[in-house]
DNA sequence: GTGTAATGCTATTGG
DNA sequence: AGCATTACAC
């Protein structure tokens, strides 16, 4: 790979070569930034630059690893593997955790994410006797969040006079004091939540010159990918970091800043030229990804913003195909209608499956997707949505571990120190609580240093909070001895969780029961990095419990490489499709008040993200668009009626293909369409829905309140006569019959057992395995 | 203190 | 529709 700029085209090369002083690479969708980012840093490392002098942060961990690994193969040498590359956050936190003594914070500090962080301002706001009506608990969150990301400190809050009003006419005159609170609250428990991380960044950079300098010298090269989404603090960070080398290269798209609502702030890059006035600008502007029409198509979607950069993608790539738009009269018929489209070009094109993404603007839509590609029997992978490590029971035994390497942790207390059950209940850890706060301490240390304290527990509580302590503490001592794995197995044993979840042997129980099986499996496989790493290099990782938890706090589903067979479908909010590219790509649920969300109709800059998301969503595409949307929608348990998005018209018409006429969508039953192919489809028969949602009369705007309905059937169903009627069904149920499962899809079932009402069968479902249910909960249809 | 049933709240987008 | 919190019975 010697002649790494041969294939580069010439405006590439000059971004990849200029090396030196301030470079802001303005690259539009598909036009080989990742390519140019890469080539760049192996340039640098080509041309003599140390590794250990270049700092990349780039938008995933995943994005990360995947160029370390491409640079190593260009340099051919391991030298890439010295790069400090990866997020903001995690390599933020990684200084942090050097130099956490400075600020106070013990450098085994415990990450909090948004759940420990809700949880956390919950308990603040009842401490408080503040109604969380009010207060809502998401919503204060996103206030201190915003506070962090602009770098005003609980104390600058309070005393600011414009902030201190505004929370007055939102009738929430205590938001600064729950800020501090929250603020104190973290530090006393050793943990920094994810604004935190670049807050502190900041605190550091600022007290702490000879720290400043230190990084200043480390970092003579700084490239930071996906400029246009980052925020206040980010920019603050990576400005003081490249002042004493100026060699900082930023690349982004203003096109595609979509992070507004989280903080990021677009005039990052449209301002860039103010703060260096040196400032070379490379544009890269000749698209390799998607045929004309997508091009040209998105270009018109844009032309729409009227602050941007100017630029002008264009590609000497095909023609291509129109971009279709499907309409439909429900969500679960969109949901067929795609996965008849997927079914249909993948035999037409001869296309894999995982040549396709479905994209929308929420992840609820994901499940109506779900159910039509399960009933096509196409593979597929959801990103996003319940990541692994936010299920229950992967996150108590994660508490067990945080608790187990930093004591103060109070969210990981709170939540484990009565699970499973050990007779330590609410009011006993009131009390904790209340004395913790007292004392301006961790419940932690009430728990182990009670004496003095008024805490008015009884000998027998008081004995149940010293084994627990004594648990831990066994636990702890073995931190700097056992690997990950062999004392995360040893904690889930003793803990009793494992045993916790042994004894359920409901379906949902084992399956618990899994994925702390695979938990640690994975912490299994990290610990054997030891001896793999010991073979090829005298260095040795660190393979401890402490080490896991830090190398998997800043984890997202995206960095999630998918064990088994990679050849599915993908699904996923258009946010987290940044940065990635399909062949044939489904828009889908293109209606107002979806996409663009309702909240965003109010303001211009809003809307204006809206659509910057709907143009990253189109430049995703290499060969082919389809846009769908549907004229009704259950939202809430309601059915209501939508209206195509503005966006649709937005394209212009020419690159479009309106389909047929409605009466063939219409029909969600795909028998005639199938027979038209030549087998091959036998063993995946579709079946139709029963009844599908038909639409309704087009004269009421709004469907009338279907709620009480909704109530009255659950309620019903609850009730054993209705079990006995929806019994009726299943209740005579036969090994070798095929059913089909709202979850599971269709299956067979293997064996029957127990009487009615509390039957039970194994059924082996085609996607899913075999599962054990329970017919009176399992709705199970006989087909 | 523990377990279950009823209630009620909520859904942009994510590190 | 699903989930978390709350209310209430043991």
């Amino acid at each position: 790979m010697e002649n790494y700029l041969e294939q580069l085209n010439g405006v590439q090369r000059e971004a990849v070569v200029h090396t030196k002083g301030p470079v802001m690479i303005v690259a539009g969708a598909g036009s080989g930034k990742t390519r140019v980012l890469t080539y760049r840093i192996a340039h640098l490392l080509k041309t003599g630059v140390d590794a250990f002098n270049i700092l990349s942060l780039t938008f995933t961990n995943k994005a990360a690893r995947e160029m370390k690994e491409r640079i190593e193969k260009i340099v051919g040498s391991s030298e890439a593997r010295n790069l400090w590359m990866g997020t903001f956050h995690s390599v933020f936190a990684k200084i942090l955790r050097i130099e956490a003594e400075r600020l106070g914070y013990p450098s085994n500090f415990t990450i909090y994410d948004t759940d420990d962080t809700k949880s956390l301002i919950k308990t603040i706001l009842k401490e408080q006797g503040l109604d969380d009506k009010i207060y809502k608990p998401g919503v204060v969150y996103n206030r201190i969040s915003s506070a962090k990301n602009s770098l005003i400190s609980w104390q600058a809050y309070k005393q600011n006079a414009e902030i201190m009003e505004e929370d007055r006419m939102a009738a929430k005159p205590k938001l600064g004091l729950v800020y501090e609170l929250y603020q104190k609250r973290c530090f006393n428990s050793g943990a920094m939540d994810f604004d935190d991380l670049l807050f502190n960044t900041n605190v550091l950079l600022r007290d702490f010159p000879e720290v400043l300098n230190k990084y200043q010298h480390k970092f003579k090269y700084i490239l930071v990918d996906e400029y246009q989404d980052t925020n206040f603090s980010q920019y603050v960070i990576v400005k003081k970091l490249a002042a004493a080398s100026e060699n900082i290269c930023v690349v982004g798209d203003d096109a595609q800043s979509i992070y507004a609502f989280r903080g990021a702030n677009i005039q990052n890059i449209l301002n860039f030229k103010k703060d260096y006035p040196d400032l070379q600008v490379f544009k890269l502007e000749q698209n390799y990804r998607s045929t004309q029409v997508i091009v040209n198509a998105s270009n018109s979607v844009i032309r729409n913003n009227k602050d941007q950069l100017q630029k002008d993608v264009w590609t000497s790539n095909d023609v291509g195909d129109k971009i279709k738009v499907i309409k439909t009269y429900s969500d679960n018929e969109e949901g067929n209608s795609v996965a008849h489209s997927i079914f249909e070009t993948k035999m037409n094109e001869q296309a894999h499956n995982h040549d396709f993404a479905i994209l929308y603007r929420t992840n609820a839509q994901s499940r109506a997707m779900e159910e039509a590609l399960r009933k096509m029997g196409i593979p597929y992978r959801i990103y996003g949505g319940l990541s692994f490590y936010k299920r229950k029971e992967i996150k108590d035994l994660l508490a067990y571990y945080r608790l187990t390497i930093n004591h103060n942790d109070e969210e990981a207390l709170k939540r484990i120190i009565n699970y499973p059950a050990r007779g330590i209940g609410n009011s006993t850890l009131e009390k904790l609580v209340v004395a913790a706060a007292e004392n301006n301490t961790s419940i932690w240390n009430v728990i182990e240093s009670p004496n003095g304290l008024q805490l008015n527990l009884s000998a027998a509580t008081y004995t149940k909070l010293q084994d627990f302590v004594m648990m831990i503490r066994s636990f702890e001592v073995q931190l700097t001895t056992q690997n990950a794995f062999t004392l995360g197995n040893q904690i889930a044993i003793s803990s009793g969780i494992l045993r916790e979840l042994y004894t359920d042997k409901s379906p949902e129980g084992v399956a618990r029961h899994e994925n702390i099986q695979e938990l640690l499996n994975g912490m299994k496989e990290f610990s054997d990095r030891e001896l793999a790493a010991e073979l090829l290099t005298d260095q040795k990782p660190d393979v401890s419990l402490t080490a896991f938890m830090q190398d998997i706090a800043l984890l997202t589903d995206s960095d999630e490489s998918d064990k088994d067979d990679t050849n599915k479908v993908s699904l996923m909010t258009i946010h987290s499709a940044k940065g990635l590219e399909f062949p044939y790509v489904h828009i889908v649920g293109l209606e107002e008040n979806l996409f663009p969300s309702q909240l965003s109709l109010s303001s211009r800059d809003d809307l204006e993200e809206e659509r910057r998301l709907f143009y990253v969503a189109l430049t995703r595409a290499e060969k082919k668009v389809t846009l769908s949307y549907s004229t009704s929608r259950y939202k809430w348990g309601n059915l209501i009626s939508c209206e195509p998005s503005r966006f649709i018209e937005e394209v212009d018409s020419k690159y479009l293909d309106y389909n047929e006429p409605a009466s063939q969508q219409v029909s969600t039953n795909f028998d005639d369409e199938r027979s038209n192919y030549n087998g091959g489809f036998v063993k995946n028969k579709f079946v139709p829905r029963q009844k599908e949602i038909v639409a309704k009369p087009a004269a009421a705007p709004l469907v009338p309140p279907r709620k009480n309905l909704v109530r009255m059937n659950t309620s019903l169903a609850k009730n054993n006569s209705v079990t006995e009627i929806i019994g009726d069904d299943t209740k005579n149920l036969q090994p070798e019959m095929m059913v089909e499962h709202g979850r599971f899809g269709k299956g067979v079932v293997k064996k029957m057992e127990g009487v009615f009402p509390n039957q039970k069968a194994t059924i082996h479902f085609e996607s899913a395995g075999e599962k054990l249910l329970i017919l009176k909960f399992a709705k199970l249809k006989i087909i």
